[in-house]
Order: C-alpha cells, then structure tokens, then sequence
DNA sequence: AGCGTGACAGCAAGCGCTTTCTATCTAGTG
DNA sequence: CACTAGATAGAAAGCGCTTGCTGTCACGCT
C-alpha cells in the first residue's frame, strides 16, 4: 500500500541502505546513483516514515514550543520568533525540523503532560514560554521533567520565563520594567494608584507587581492593599477590575495594569464611568503589544522585546548560539511614554 | 542508558506484551499483574518511545493545525479552539494526542513543507485554517497532498478555507460579510467608499471584496478602481493604504479594510490626517477581533465566529461530529454597527 | 471424569529505517 | 606490475514497540 525505502531501491536498483544515505546526505554515494534513487523517490512519490527514521536513528526533528494561550499575540509574537529560528521549512534556519506550538492554556496539568508527550517523542528540543505557576510541588514536577529531558539530549530553554537550573533562560526584567512604569507615574504627579494585576499564582504577576511596590516605596508613599486587584490576562478582567477598584476609591489619578490587555480593559471601563484618560485618570500598560499603540489615546507601556527574545531562544535552542553567561540572559523592557498617561489634575 | 519497555517487562516479571497492553489497555490483562506493571513503570519512571509505538501500530496520535499567522489573533483563537477539542492533555476530548500548530507565515513552500512533515509523522489529523492562496500550482499541489494524506488515513479539515473537493470545510461567508458591510454604510448614506485589500491572491481578500463590490452595485453606485487598495493583514498597511485612498481622493467619507488590524491602521491614518471618526469619515472592519470593540470609536465589523468554527473543526477531524452534508459548511458572520461608522456629513 | 470455554500471558514476527562492518572496484604509487 | 588507499555499495543487525497466534490454566457443564 504505501511506499517504502525498499520499493525505492528496488525502483533505483541499488540496497536499502543505499537510498537512506542518499536522502540523509551525510555518506558519499556517486552522482549517477544519486540521480537514479532521486528519480526513483519521485516517481514513486516516497515520503519517508518519521516515526520508523525516528526510532532507527534514535532522534527526531521535532520541536516544541510551550505557549500559555496562543490566543494571545504576547505568546504569538514568541513562537512566532522562535518558529521562525528553528527551521521549520523555510525558516531562516536550515533542515527541516516540526517545530510545533503546545498551548496549555496555562494549565499546570498540561504543562506536564505535553512535556510528557514531547519526551514520547524524543523531541530534539523544547522552549517554555512565559511566566511559570508557583506552586512547589508543580514546580519541582516541571523541573524534574526538565532534568529528565535534558538527559536525554533534548535541549530545553526558557523564555520569558524565570529561570531554574534546569534550564537555559532569556528573562524579561518584569520587575524593572514594573518599576520603571510607576516611577514615571510618580513623577508625574501621581499619589493614588491602582494596580491591576495577573493571576496571583504566576511569576509575571509577582515580579510586575514587586516593581510596582518598590517604586512606591522608594517615593515614600504608602501602599494600600486596597488599590491592588488581582483577576486574569485579559480585557474583561481589566474592565471589571477598574470598576472595582474606583468603587474603593474614586479618587485614583492612574492605573497599572498587569499588561495591554488589561490595560485596554481599564480603560473602557473609566470611560463607561465617565472619566478622561488620561485627564482624569492616566493608564499604563506592559508588553506593547501591536495594538497598544492604536488605542485613543495611545498606551503608555514598557516595550518588551518579544520577538527578538524568542529568536534568541530559538537559535539558543537549536545550538546555533551559545548559552548565555551563567545559563540566564536578562532582557530589560523599555518605558513607553504615550498618551494614556499625564500629570494628574490638580486638586 | 534509557528504560525501556523490556526492562519494565523484568522487573515486573512479565512480558514486554503484557506491559504494552497494559499500557494500550485493550486487550484483558489480571488486576494484580496490572499493578504489578503500573508499580514497575511507576519505580523506573518509564516513558513509551513514541516513534517505535507509531512505527509498530501504524498510527499516531499527532494533530497538525496550520496557520498563516501565529502572532495574529484571528490564527490564535481558531487554533486555540481546535487545540481544545483536538484534546491535547486536558482538552475537553480523552485521549493524550500532541495537538501542534504550524505557522505557515503564508507562504505556499512552507504550506507544502508542513503538509509534508505532518505526512512523515502519519499524522492522525491535519486542519489547515485561513485563506489559501490562489496560484493555480499551489492550488494543484496542496490538493494533491491532501489526497495522499487523506488516503493514508489521515483526516483532513479545512477551517474558515475555501472548500476543496479533497476535504471536509468550515467555510466562512466573506462575501456575504463583506456585502452586508457595505450594505451598511451605503444604507448610512455613503457613496465614496475606499476599500482597503488584503493580499491579492488570497481567497478571502478576493471574497471579502466581491461581496463589497456586489453591494454596491446593487445601490448602483460606480466602482472606481482608484478606490481599491491592496495591502497585507496587518496594521501598517492599513495606515499606508489609507494615505493613499486620501491621496487619490480626499472627498471619500468611508473606509472599508480588509480587517480589524488594518482597519486600525487606517483610523490612525486618518486621525494623523485631521479626519475624525466616523464624522469626517466612517471606517470598518471584518473579524471582530477581542481588541476592535476597543478601538475609540469601536469599530463597526462583521463578526466571524472563529472559536465555534475551530470547535466544530476540531471534533469533525477527531471524528467526535459528522461531517456537515455535502463536506461543506458555510458560517455566516454577523454585522456588529458600532460607533466607527456613522452618516456622512451633509455636503 | 472428560472436555469445552473463557481468561490471561507469552512468543515471535515484524513495522521501516539507520548504520556498522565488510566487500568490491578503481586509481594512484613505487 | 603488484599493492594500497580511497570511494562506493551492500548485508545485516538492530531501534523499541505492537499484535496475531499459541499456549496454559481453572472452571463449570454434561
């Protein structure tokens, strides 16, 4: 029924052995044979048998890019990046390799299984993307599949992810970027401000929020609890979040929030509530995903390089780079002053 | 170095057919030897070689989804949803099937070469999403892998794709969209309308824009080709094609993009060019991406229902649904009116 | 008591490819 | 002109798993 190697020798007149070597390339075979087994593949129309090749040279060409929700251009723009490193077919890179992208939905559970799968697979490499959930007994889990994956060859490497010993990894400055944010709301004028954060248990959340913390406490101003709200990556979670946190306090002159998204959905939700952006209350965003720069008025934010991070963990990834000094590159974000955000109204 | 099945067989005292099957769970296999087995899995942390599992039962539990674009949402919440009824770990569905999404970044070599990796692999089920492109050879060649796929077993879908006779489809109503659009703003009162292309060889460009031309040679307006742009999906050429449009014609009082990004693009070339929206000119977009009802003005669009249509795709190629008759389904889209149109000014 | 019948477990033959080792042939060398 | 090195091609041994076919028991029936 379906073709194999041997039909293909048999067509070419040469052995088995012969047309495997013409196809991986790497063992001289005369052009004239070369030729002949070329001609044959094509008129038989071979396709090679991944998992038999696999399982023979006990490697494979796949790769695997763990995204949280690859609904979200934050995690898009990164596979997107890493994708294009890897090689898959036309990539920048050479041979052909699966480089395929796992959503887990942020999920601790399909985390690990999708590891699972991708070490069924012997996968020739494996990037995470974004921040990590923490729970010890899910982040030693994780890093035990890591271990286990590393040792047997497959290359693993963060991005945009904290990072373990486990593993290779290009980190955003989440908590700087966090910092830099509120220190340019402060130097505005501002004293009132809400933040909107991510989902408690994730790293990004943390981090963003620390930064958040650290400036005010560097301009002396105490934090409320009451101004911090948790809720999820996303617009709604944003709107209702805003809602929330100017039934606790009206007065607030700005907002932070997690990232664009959320900040996308804070603003709706002032401008339901009647207040001027940034007039009445300025808002910042994180990540300057494309659609920030569009929204009325543009969101001041902290750029976060996304696609150059995931080209460097590709390539990281597929050993076309070396790793970082000490296993872990930083990348800062960079503060991107726009309209959204002003000096408060004077009182 | 690595376990293997065998050596889990040992130490559980079994054969290694008794630990397959106790693993496949399909064939009668005694509690306790099952524990046993489980119990020796368990100590030796053993994982299955995919490759030689796929290799001896000629089937894998690969999905491939291919996309145009990862980064852009519109990709993103198609494959997300497919992902999820793929069942991937944790889906809704059972079984543990490696769900991967390709990006084809659009291009037809690599559309080829995807098709091809994901022959190699035996893939169980393949959903390509997106326009395709509309070179004759392309056409020829993609076919012709579909077929090969799909006689190999594989199960192919097409998601928000022009139907092919080689798979099953989920077909979106570009043109029925794209004419009620325009039905809508000629409705307003408009008659200058610029529209703002996609690619030119893509289905749904071409699709999208016969339904706009249809409507408005209903309305017996004249279609001056002057007012045509084509551009790429994304931001930057709406902003660029809608300079153009102005160029060419600073009397037009609405635009129509190809989509929500572009049309993005495009109101903030107008807002740059001193035109407000939609009082100097309305604009509109297709897909009702999550960040359009965000613009100021929300943008008036046709609403795809991508997620119900990945859903639906993703449980006709797991087999979980039958196919709709024919193979082919035709989703509508739903005009959203919001405030980015709106009657032109009285002259 | 004799035997058919399930219920399990094991044997062994591959699945289609890679790769080591060997065989053959040609050409260069002293 | 015998001899060796280099260039190719082939034979065959797996890679780790699945599965059809064969046992082997322990029962329960006549």
């Amino acid at each position: 029924m379906t073709v194999t190697l041997a039909d293909v020798a048999a067509r070419a007149q040469v052995s088995p052995a012969t047309v495997s070597r013409v196809l991986n390339g790497n063992y001289p075979v005369a052009a004239s044979t070369r030729e002949r087994v070329l001609k044959a593949v094509d008129e038989l129309d071979y396709v090679l048998n991944g998992p038999a090749s696999a399982l023979a040279a006990a490697t494979s060409d796949l790769v695997g890019i763990l995204v949280n929700d690859i609904a979200d251009p934050f995690f898009g723009i990164m596979a997107s990046a890493i994708q294009n490193e890897i090689g898959g077919p036309g990539g920048r890179a050479g041979g052909e390799r699966l480089a395929v992208v796992c959503n887990t939905g942020g999920s601790p559970e399909r985390e690990l299984t999708y590891l699972t799968l991708l070490q069924r697979q012997r996968a020739a490499a494996v990037v995470l993307t974004g921040g990590a959930i923490e729970d010890p007994a899910h982040l030693a889990a994780v890093g035990n599949k890591l271990r286990r994956l590393a040792d047997a060859g497959t290359r693993v490497v963060l991005c945009g992810r904290p990072p373990t010993p486990e593993a290779i990894a290009i980190t955003f400055d989440n908590r700087g970027g966090g910092q830099q944010l509120t220190e340019h709301l402060i130097g505005l004028g501002h004293r009132r401000l809400g933040y909107i954060a991510g989902p408690e248990e994730r790293t990004t959340t943390r981090h963003r929020l620390e930064g958040h913390r650290a400036a005010l406490a560097a301009a002396g101003i105490e934090d409320d609890a009451e101004r911090t709200v948790y809720g999820r990556y996303d617009r709604l979670s944003g709107y209702e979040a805003t809602l929330e946190l100017l039934r606790r306090d009206r007065t607030l002159t700005a907002v932070v929030a997690a990232n664009d998204t959320v900040a996308l959905g804070a603003c709706a939700a002032l401008r339901d509530s009647g207040l001027r952006i940034p007039d009445d209350v300025s808002v910042a965003g994180f990540d300057d995903l494309p659609f920030s720069i569009d929204a009325v008025p543009a969101l001041t934010t902290v750029r976060l390089p996304l696609a150059e991070a995931g080209a460097r963990a590709g390539r990281i990834a597929m050993g076309r780079e070396e790793a970082p000094p000490g296993g872990i590159a930083t990348v800062r974000g960079e503060l991107m002053v726009r309209g959204s955000t002003g000096a408060p109204r004077a009182k």
